[in-house]
RNA sequence: GGGUUUGUAGCUCAGUCGGUUAGAGCACCGCUCUGAUAAGGCGGGGGUCGGAAGUUCGAAUCUUCCCAAACCCA
């Protein structure tokens, strides 16, 4: 006996039930713990933050990352999943900033760092429960209770073995780079922040600027008079003026010299007419590329007002430059591409200080760095606007040039702009020191290391990760923030000495540290503690100072693999068997998050042989988003994201998951929609427990008469028990596949359509034989038992990993004696392939084709399904095909109701033909010319052409011999005939109803009525009762004609013709059949 | 601005080494069946296969350009 299955079940408290069996007996541990320790699946888990509650978008990576391990698990690997979480960062600074209410660093500063610290410490583990009870619920299994923590001292130290390592090996260097940054904050912005603040119809000054060329460049300038020559160009940023050191002009194209009001401009022919007016004539025209070298006087010399001047060297890297050296330098034209001549003069002013694209064309012209502005915006010393932050400056910045006679004109612009998305101040692209990986010096070893990861969906590979390495830029890992692993960089006071040591674990600290004390008595690896510790200059025995800066929380995440073992410090064993992950899944977006950040810390520390494999993952499955109902991401400060809790009380986290598989393959984004979770769960979950119930419910009731679904049928197994088998196995085959290609989506696919098969064919043809008495079987009912048991018990273990909750309860219910406890404790079905018969699947495949036609064919004639009918014509292509269904004879009779089938390949008397060419036969061969023939065959007599072609005959059209395998012959019902056709394929139904079916369809009708009446009376499916009736003739003549058969249907020992008695137990009814009257009784016997 | 991906019925998706009338599920309408089912069956409406041009006997499928969305980058 089975434990009774309700067939209306909540599946969330079915959930709920389980969650505690699983709790009790430790299922989780054991999945892991009783698989063989040298045989790992190694997953490794992307770590999420936990500062703010989750949203249903985290249940899909969740899901994908448990379908997987849970499969490993069940084909006897050890996976052992360690979860994680990932805790520095800005966004966890912002919170604590809101929370404090704190607008900028100073402000954070005069809190006092140790406490904001300490804030942020809290508040990522604010929601860790919220998460954990999630992950539990959606059955994401994971070692939650021993996580890897990324603010963890151990785990800290190990990010600083690994910038030791690369350190080392000089894979790190200091540089500047240019950042938005806001003035207000001091501190730069992640480009998503900047995208954030960006506002439209921005007031800002259009100032076109003279700059004079110096005479003494101008030695074989044309013919042109040199004095009073100028360069035009444009600029919305006055303020950035004292840091221009260069002027880039466009090779290509073409620059006008004009004569203006007595002065020689130069500017971009295209753009002259709109700047200068008509009020100009044209001296000369000269190409870009004549300009380059022109040296000119600067607008002003920050360089005599005490200012720093650097100068970018040949190694790209900025150097300091004393007074006489700057003074030396001069400021020249050179040649940019991305000089645009939509707007401007042509002539771009140029300050590497304040730019990007300038940076970097300072970098590459090796010219001089000024940038007389201070991270909060203020100008300095004594430049027009000092004192003042840089937008107030513009207004005298302009003042002062118009007063030199250095002004073109002046106007205001709307446009675009980005302002900080917090404090609202105006961003300014600033370039400040930061630190750098040279990871472009290992970019071979990440494009080769990449060519052997395999990816899902597999295009990520050459597309979005192969063309982010390929274009790979050096790594800048410091920010100038506090809630972060602290970069363990120690400076040497003396600006002279200028050394700088990196500390690669603790016992190095201590090692060099002034008060090795004070590092014993260091409890928290960051700041503001380690800032106090200071060490000896191994160069001059000066104090030195850690560096500011905490490192990207990027690179945290990158140094997973070693970190969550605190490896090389701790579990080397541990790690070593760990590396490389067999599996990861992440999003998309994380193509230049953690997949590049652990591919890249692999890479480098694989190349300084730190460790012995340069690749940190095998497998990968990149998913697409969820999307909200219009289409966009999800987040937080949208406000649209879906509260998981809602959709799991309503449907049950199997029903979650089996939509995040099913609905779209992972790799896409797909909108989320409550409704198509409710979808799957009707059209799969459902039909797949109640097979599980009715299994069930008649197992339990011949369970009385000694009869054991496991037990193995001892005579062969009918035509459909194969069927099943065969399909099964061949599931087991494609799900198998499917899942060791990391694609959920074909397996929950095929296993929705074998469910579907099961239920709707197999369960339905099967029904009478779980039905019937054992008295009447014939001994195909344990067969049948055998065969449905097997489907259920293979499927629980086959959906185990998809939906695991429901699974298991099938599982826990069947399985046979001896088996393991759960399901997730199992093994994975193995394909027995001398079950497959794949001619008996094709077989199948035509029965429920013809029984689907004919079946059409019926509704056509308007007759009841209940009303039988004579005969029925069945026409195929084939003889193999007339045999099939030959053999299937009775099934088709009983699907279409109807006492006799004739099977035939031709029935011209009751279709007619269409014939068409088979394109892809003759197109190659007839080219154009099949456009004549497809007219000439529609003109031509399909009869004549099918005799034609019979037997390996010719016909000849336009010129063409055409055999049968040259045309496809189509019917059609001819006029007069209740037929229904399809390709090849067709059924004719004779709907002549004779006296004698008339009667049996009446007996059928009565049937049906007296089941509708012991329902009624809520009789027991197995109850025998006793039948009354009376009525019209019609009646009364097919009851007695088909006594048998009615009382064989509705179990009634007894029936007979009279008036009921009047008696609670008895039950009755009037009954009415197209006119007919009569009347219906049952009682319980 | 660049890269990658996606665009097929009201919704979610199949289908593309070029081939015949572009399919399924859900939703909607009609009919039907029912002693496992929240179901099942049969039929119907609903598509310029994002748009345009091209290659071809033939294009949802190949090419080019354009449009839209998502993600990443600038």
């Amino acid at each position: 006996m089975f434990n009774p299955v309700d067939s209306k079940v909540s599946f969330p408290d079915l959930e709920t039930d389980i969650l505690k069996f699983w709790e009790e007996y430790k299922i989780f541990q054991r999945s892991v713990d009783e698989r063989p320790e040298d045989n790992l699946f190694v997953f490794y888990e992307g770590p999420p933050t936990a500062n703010a509650r989750p949203g249903i978008h985290h249940v899909l990576p969740r899901v994908l990352k448990d379908l997987i391990t849970r499969y490993r698990t069940m084909r006897g690997y050890r996976v052992s999943r360690k979860a994680g979480w990932d805790t520095h960062g800005l966004p966890v600074e912002l919170e604590v900033e809101k929370e404090l209410g704190l607008r900028s660093k100073p402000e954070i500063e005069a809190y006092g760092i140790a406490e904001f610290n300490e804030r942020c410490r809290n508040s990522v583990s604010k929601y860790v429960l919220e998460w954990e009870r999630l992950s539990e619920r959606i059955a994401f299994w994971a070692d939650l209770e021993k996580p890897y923590v990324t603010y963890h001292n151990d785990y800290i130290e190990t990010v600083w073995w690994i910038f030791g390592q690369l350190w080392n090996s000089g894979l790190i260097y200091q540089d500047y780079r240019t950042t938005p940054h806001c003035p207000r904050c001091e501190t730069s912005l992640s480009d998503h922040e900047v995208s954030l603040g960006y506002k439209e119809d921005i007031s800002d000054p259009s100032v076109y600027i003279k700059f004079r060329v110096s005479t003494e460049s101008l030695q074989n300038f044309k013919d042109i008079d040199p004095t009073n020559l100028f360069l035009l160009a444009w600029t919305t940023t006055p303020w950035t003026l004292s840091g221009n050191t260069a002027l880039a002009v466009k090779e290509d194209a073409i620059y006008g010299i004009y004569d203006h009001e007595g002065e020689k401009l130069i500017i971009a022919q295209e753009l002259a007419e709109s700047i200068l007016g008509e009020d100009c004539s044209l001296l000369d025209s000269v190409p870009g590329s004549f300009l380059t070298g022109l040296v000119y006087e600067p607008l002003y010399q920050p360089e005599l007002l005490d200012i720093d001047v650097s100068r970018f060297n040949e190694s790209g890297l900025l150097q300091k430059l004393d007074k006489d050296e700057a003074l030396n330098t001069v400021r020249q034209v050179i040649p940019a591409d991305f000089v645009s001549l939509s707007d401007g003069a042509g002539v771009v002013h140029i300050a590497p200080a304040f730019g990007g694209e300038d940076f970097e064309l300072g970098r590459s012209h090796n010219l001089l760095f000024i940038q007389p502005v201070d991270r909060s915006g203020i100008v300095e010393k004594d430049l027009p606007g000092a004192g003042d932050f840089v937008k107030d400056a513009d207004t005298k910045v302009i003042a002062d040039l118009e007063k030199r006679g250095l002004l073109f004109k002046s106007e205001v612009i709307k446009h675009t702009y980005p302002f900080c998305w917090r404090c609202d101040s105006p961003l300014l692209y600033y370039a400040k020191p930061s630190w750098y990986i040279a990871t472009t010096r290992v970019r071979e070893e990440l494009i080769s290391g990449n060519q052997l990861i395999n990816w899902h969906p597999d295009h990520i590979k050459q597309g979005r990760f192969g063309n982010w390495l390929e274009n790979n830029i050096d790594w800048a890992f410091s920010r100038e923030r506090y809630w972060g692993t602290p970069l363990p960089f120690w400076g040497c006071e003396d600006s002279s000495c200028a050394a700088i040591v990196c500390i690669g674990s603790r016992s190095e600290l201590l090692e060099m540290a002034t008060s090795p004390s004070e590092v014993e008595a260091l409890a928290d690896l960051h700041r503001p503690y380690i800032d106090a510790i200071t060490l000896n200059c191994p160069e001059c025995g000066k104090l030195m100072h850690r560096v500011s800066e905490v490192a990207d929380a990027w690179f945290d995440s990158g140094a997973m693999p070693y970190a969550q073992w605190h490896y090389p410090f701790e579990n080397q064993e541990e790690f070593t068997k760990h590396f490389p992950a067999d599996y990861i899944c992440e999003g998309i977006d994380q193509t230049r998050g953690w997949f590049y950040t652990l591919h890249a810390e692999a890479t480098l520390l694989n190349s300084v042989k730190a460790i012995p494999e340069g690749n940190a993952y095998k497998n990968v499955i990149s998913h697409g988003h969820i999307l909200d109902e219009e289409g966009f991401k999800m987040s937080k400060s949208k406000g649209n994201t879906v509260e998981p809790w809602d959709v799991i009380d309503a449907h049950g986290a199997d029903a979650i998951r089996w939509y995040m598989f099913n609905v779209a393959p992972a790799g896409a984004s797909r909108r989320f929609s409550s409704d198509l979770v409710a979808e799957g769960l009707r059209r799969f979950q459902l039909t797949l427990w109640n097979t599980y119930s009715f299994f069930v419910s008649y197992a339990n009731i011949d369970a009385a008469e000694g009869l054991d679904p496991r037990q193995k049928p001892t005579i062969p197994a009918p035509d459909l028990d194969r069927w099943l088998l065969s399909e099964l196995n061949l599931l087991v085959e494609e799900v198998t596949e499917a899942l060791e290609n990391y694609d959920a989506t074909a397996a929950t696919r095929q296993i929705d359509s074998f469910v579907e098969g099961l239920s709707n064919w197999y369960v339905r043809r099967s029904r009478r034989r779980f039905w019937r008495g054992t008295e009447a079987d014939d001994g195909t009912k344990q067969s049948a038992y055998y065969t449905l048991y097997m489907a259920l018990t293979t499927l629980s273990r086959l959906c185990a990993p998809f939906i695991p909750f429901m699974s298991e309860e099938i599982w826990r219910n069947l399985a046979p004696e001896g088996s393991s406890e759960s399901v997730h404790l199992a093994d994975w079905p193995t394909i027995e392939n001398e079950k497959i018969d794949r001619v008996l699947s094709d077989e199948i495949t035509l029965v429920r084709r013809i029984a689907s036609l004919g079946r059409a064919a019926r509704a056509q004639s308007a007759l009841k399904i209940r009303q039988p009918v004579g005969e029925v014509i069945v026409v195929v292509r084939s003889d193999q095909e007339k045999e099939t269904l030959r053999r299937n004879t009775a099934l088709i009779l009983e699907e279409l109701n109807a006492k006799s089938v004739q099977i035939m390949t031709d029935v011209s008397e009751v279709l007619t033909y269409e014939i068409k060419p088979n394109l892809p036969v003759l197109g190659p061969r007839l080219g154009k010319e099949l456009n004549a023939l497809r007219a000439e065959l529609s003109e031509s007599d399909p009869e004549m052409i099918v005799n034609g072609i019979k037997n390996g005959g010719v016909v000849t059209i336009l010129g063409h011999d055409l055999r049968s395998d040259d045309l496809l012959v189509e019917h059609r019902p001819r006029e007069g005939y209740v037929a229904t056709s399809e390709g090849e394929y067709a059924v004719v139904v004779n709907a002549d109803i004779t006296r004698d079916l008339f009667l049996e369809g009446l007996a059928r009708e009565i049937i049906r009525r007296v089941q509708d009446l012991r329902r009624t009376a809520d009789f027991e499916l197995s109850d025998r009762i006793k039948t009354w009736y009376t009525g019209d003739g019609n009646l009364k003549e097919a009851v007695v004609a088909y006594a048998e058969y009615i009382q064989d249907e509705t179990l009634s020992i007894e029936l007979e013709e009279s008036i009921p008695p009047e008696n609670p137990l008895v039950f009755t009814s009037d009954i009415e059949i197209d006119g007919m009257i009569g009347k219906i009784a049952v009682q319980r016997e």
